[in-house]
DNA sequence: GGCATATTCAACTGCATGGTTGAATTATCC
DNA sequence: GGATAATTCAACCATGCAGTTGAATATGCC
């Protein structure tokens, strides 16, 4: 929901750049977890994956209660919506694909001209 | 367009969380770039920018054409096109924010009863 | 209390990353 | 050809990260 401020994002798409993690946020979205759970389908030390859930935890992509001697996991939208948004911003870039900028800069690229709008420089 | 293979996903990711490339990305939205252009708003060496847009480069997210002496880069979309569709898949967690899911794994804290829809584990 | 379970902490290792500086490369200009 | 400009390369350094192992901390169970 929240505009995240650049050490946020950081953090969040640095958390998302690993593939365990983003197979333990998979998992989260079928439902609450423990580190256990979360642990269990990778082949490494229960240390090393409390490791990917904390680093999930400070990028503020899930939650943890503790219940009893368990933590329970559970997803954090707000982040990914961020992301999501943030990525949205170039969303013209792919959408106008071929018909708009992406063409003119393609016939630029065959007329071999000077930059047409790279004019802000 | 295509989608992202988990290695590719994890440089498209590990590219973005990092300030100095998300705002090179800002300016390559505005129109083609110089690897001196966009090194120039950063207090650090060319050598240092270089690599940083060599990490662009290396996860897709911009293409280089190389005109005489100067190298003119600019936007690719693609990979943002496939990690906005990445996140996509959570756009239920955030959009269904405390009427569905949310309410009901509320609700379930409330109650403290065990997991509800968790029972894929 | 005593034992097993769930998780973290601490110390260590190997490797990647981001930065530096100085030299090398390639192209343009006169 | 020689000087200048744009960019990369290579070597190096400090830091951080992902993984390990072994000990520590709680909690639950009998």
């Amino acid at each position: 929901m929240v505009e995240l401020s650049p050490p946020q994002l950081d953090t969040v798409f640095h958390a998302l750049g690993d593939a365990t993690r983003r197979q333990m946020l998979r998992h989260l979205a079928e439902g609450e977890r423990t580190v256990g759970d979360l642990a269990k389908p990778f082949a490494m030390s229960l240390a090393a994956a409390s490791k990917h859930i904390k680093a999930l935890e400070a990028a503020g992509l899930i939650h943890r209660e503790v219940r009893g001697r368990t933590h329970l996991c559970r997803l954090a939208p707000g982040p990914l919506a961020s992301a999501h948004r943030w990525l949205g911003f170039y969303e013209r870039f792919w959408t106008e694909r071929l018909d708009g900028l992406e063409r003119l800069l393609r016939e630029e690229d065959a007329r071999r001209t000077r930059t047409p709008e790279g004019d802000k420089r």
